[in-house]
DNA sequence: CACCCCGATGTGCACGTTCACATCAGCGGC
DNA sequence: GCCGCTGATGTGAACGTGCACATCGGGGTG
């Protein structure tokens, strides 16, 4: 209700004129200087005399002067703001390396917008990725890992550098590649190390890089041990699917361990084998991926692979600097992820495995 | 490596003159009208001949024509940006909030900047809101839900209107109130109604508008029913601070139930009473709030507040926009959560409570 | 038939900043 | 004592758009 708090802000300042917004010509008159002087102090010109900058600086702060960035946007074109586009972002991965992102590219005095994508349809990427060269993006973060987006992306020519936090295997654009592939290698060989010779992979839906990827570790580890392959489930990342997955399996029972793309699949899937009464990781093991927070506190407590999500986003928005600014970019290492072994993971003969308290992450 | 496209993008249009991206008066000249026309066509105006109007849209299309945003923010001073101060935004209620924010906004036209709060010192929430203010931002919205943050927001004449997502009892801006506190009366009802005596709330961390609202409601319903009050435990709503918790409650075990402020100490208070070799719910009931999806998959399946935050995002956005532009503001109904009654909670006497599978969400 | 109004379009300026260039004083070298 | 350089500052234009106002033709009204 009472929400007009005056019309401009901080407004009635006696120096201003009317209602306007003080400019660097109010400043300049005020520190008797021309407005070219206090555009010089804005952007630390070298050749300003100290005593002279003062002055500005004071005027300034008499006027409570804030750069006016829509005029410095027109004349410098540049936006100082980077696009983010994005998918599933109220999950825990992508959200905290958005979170990161924001952070990272504040820190470097940038803005960043988010475009989240709601359907996957060319048309839907296309309208996001309109909505973000409207705010005239000088660079973009990809956090939208389908297949798909990429080949809009190569087709709509978007004239900035853009980093993608996954690896397409392509190189039209930089990738911060985690490596997942060997994180998922890891992953399943741990089961294999624990006498588990019939092993499911719930995957992530097709198309998505990511699940590709950990797929493609999981074969690897399969065909490194040499057994069996039993036809990976695709899933859709969600706790629900993993439980009507984990429902269909414990029907057929044919294996002793499941490699899940996720941790919330991997949660899910506990539930439907509780309720069909069989024990993990006694009955079955269940290796997840992420480690998001939850993972060792639900029981048991999960066996997954950990990934730093903050740490990607940081990189990210450094590499993406890096290029909006055109220095030199730099070798990306890969980051490789690491497993953290817990409760729901057992030998296969279905001895208790050595208990992973909350203590393991410290 | 290779990630030079071209200057500017589509860039080499031969009726574009040198490298610039084509204006306005490049399109009239295209077109044959006059730049005020091609203005006119993109604002819609009323009084346009449709023929005219094809012939500039035709125009705009074979230049590739993109409104220069700063220009138009420099003249209009409209920014068509909204800012989102957050805190804590990786986690799934706020990461969900912001992402239906973003989607509200991209859909109205809008842009969204978002800060993420780093400390809640007085110093990082100036910090943030400087940041914003900096992008000339038309609204904002508050997730971040300390008591503190509010101060400095009255403090700080912001001088856009501003919406919160938590009610914090003053009347200085308008927010969207969940009704937390009878979500939180109604969680402690219903463990009082299945003979509970002895109810400990594990709160969120003190200054926390939700932790209070939430505790609020406890304690109403504590007082209602006329029971004896256990001091309330401090969190910092992490399942980790859940898990310490939960340690140190099981020394004492002179309570049957735990209310705790949200889901994910939940699950750590579930992981150390299993640890201690406490049932839930059969030496303990436990009752969440949020409705995470991983609540209902856990062991035993979560009891808890369900949240919709993605509704709550949508009608912020709603709402500021509506003050934005000087509309009417509509009277606020507040949302009240709904208790979602799942295995955690059990009467007091130890009996099994009825099963609840994952199917009651459909 | 003169008048006015309205629809359709054009003209010029303003927005706040930076950039290119001009100015001016002081100082060292010949 | 003059030249040229350099540091410190000022001057004017430009960026791309929207707004206020001007213009012009046509049609209805008296």
């Amino acid at each position: 209700m009472n929400v007009h708090i005056g019309v401009n802000g901080l407004a009635v300042n006696p120096e201003t004129p009317r209602g306007r917004a003080p400019s660097i010509r109010d400043v300049a008159r005020l520190a008797e200087v021309s407005h070219q002087t206090v555009s010089r102090v804005l952007n630390d010109h070298p050749s300003i005399r100290p005593e002279t900058k003062e002055r500005v600086l004071l005027a300034m702060e008499t006027l409570q002067y804030r750069p006016n960035r829509a005029a410095r946007a027109l004349v410098t074109s540049r936006s100082h703001t980077i696009g983010v586009l994005a998918a599933r972002s109220s999950e825990y991965g992508p959200a905290t390396s958005i979170a990161a992102i924001e952070d990272a590219a504040r820190e470097h005095g940038y803005y960043v917008n988010t475009a989240n994508l709601a359907d996957v349809t060319p048309e839907g990427i296309t309208d996001a990725l309109e909505h973000l060269m409207l705010q005239a993006i000088e660079g973009l973060v990809v956090i939208a890992p389908q297949v798909r987006v990429f080949d809009v992306l190569a087709a709509a020519p978007i004239g900035v550098p853009f980093v993608s936090l996954q690896s397409t295997g392509r190189s039209d654009h930089l990738a911060l590649s985690v490596d997942q592939v060997t994180g998922a290698r890891r992953a399943t060989q741990h089961l294999v190390s624990l006498g588990h010779r019939e092993i499911v992979h719930l995957a992530g839906p097709q198309d998505w890089i990511e699940a590709e990827a950990r797929m493609r570790g999981f074969l690897d580890a399969i065909d490194d041990a040499d057994l069996s392959l039993h036809p990976p489930i695709l899933g859709d990342w969600s706790a629900d699917f993993g439980y009507f997955a984990g429902r269909e399996l414990s029907r057929a029972r044919d294996f002793t361990a499941v490699f899940a793309a996720n941790d919330q699949m991997a949660i899910g899937l506990m539930h439907a084998f509780r309720d069909a009464g069989l024990d993990v990781p006694g009955d079955i093991s269940v290796v997840g991926f992420d480690d998001i927070p939850v993972a060792q506190h639900v029981w048991p407590p999960l066996t997954t692979v950990h990934q730093d999500f903050r740490e990607v986003g940081r990189r990210a928005v450094a590499l993406l600097l890096n290029q909006v600014h055109g220095r030199e970019v730099l070798e990306v290492e890969e980051i490789v992820p690491r497993l953290v072994v817990r409760g729901s993971s057992a030998e296969a003969s279905g001895r208790r495995p050595r208990y992973a308290s909350v203590t393991d992450s410290a």
